[in-house]
DNA sequence: CGGTATCCTTCCTGATACTG
DNA sequence: CAGTATCAGGAAGGATACCG
């Protein structure tokens, strides 16, 4: 069993993966079909985004549901316990925001719209 | 120039790295010298205590005070600017502490007293 | 459309030696 | 004490091709 110093580092585990706090921020947001996931997010390979999806699916914070239907549809959402990290979501992105501004680098954001 | 998608990004660049968010936690109860950082995270390599600190004081995060004195004393601590972190770092420490108690797992964490 | 498998690069670790 | 340097090995992440 995984030994932590400070529980901070559980947190970590769980939410600190390179794409998973820009994955969890779209999901707040409302349930998206992988696809919708791959063009909010153009940097990241597929397979990243699979086994991050994967990852979070396993720590019980989003949710996947399966269409069988042809072509395949399969959605992520967060679960209540994923959304238990929304103030935490929020305050990272609202943090993100005054950074850019602060250095006076909003053109250094390029936002993808829904 | 660095290009974001979304906002959150540009956090993650500045504490996204693998042992920043622990060492802020420590950074926030008071100012640290080297050894009492590498003494509170005994699985950090000298190279990682280093390199992490030295971007964290790049970005302004945090500040570095050599006395000049021999042996050696350099202490670290958060500036202005990196208090503003406060909140996110007490909200991401007590989720992990909720996560581990709904996990059983209270057994996981070993703390280092200071 | 969503996901796998393979290969490759980069980052991180561990150990050790060395400097001011 | 704090930091740098080196080098080997491992883990994490990326690029590409392929499958149902």
């Amino acid at each position: 069993m995984k030994q932590y110093h400070i529980p901070v580092e559980a947190t970590l585990d769980v939410i600190g993966g390179k794409w998973k706090v820009v994955i969890l921020c779209h999901l707040k947001k409302g349930t998206k079909r992988t696809s919708e996931l791959k063009r909010l997010m153009p940097n990241i390979t597929q397979k990243m985004l699979t086994q991050q999806l994967r990852e979070l699916e396993d720590d019980g914070i989003i949710q996947r549901k399966v269409y069988n239907q042809v072509p395949p549809k399969v959605e992520y959402s967060l679960t209540d316990y994923g959304s238990s990290l929304n103030t935490i979501l929020d305050d990272l992105c609202t943090w993100g925001e005054c950074h850019l501004e602060k250095n006076n680098s909003t053109s250094m954001l390029i936002t993808i719209e829904d």
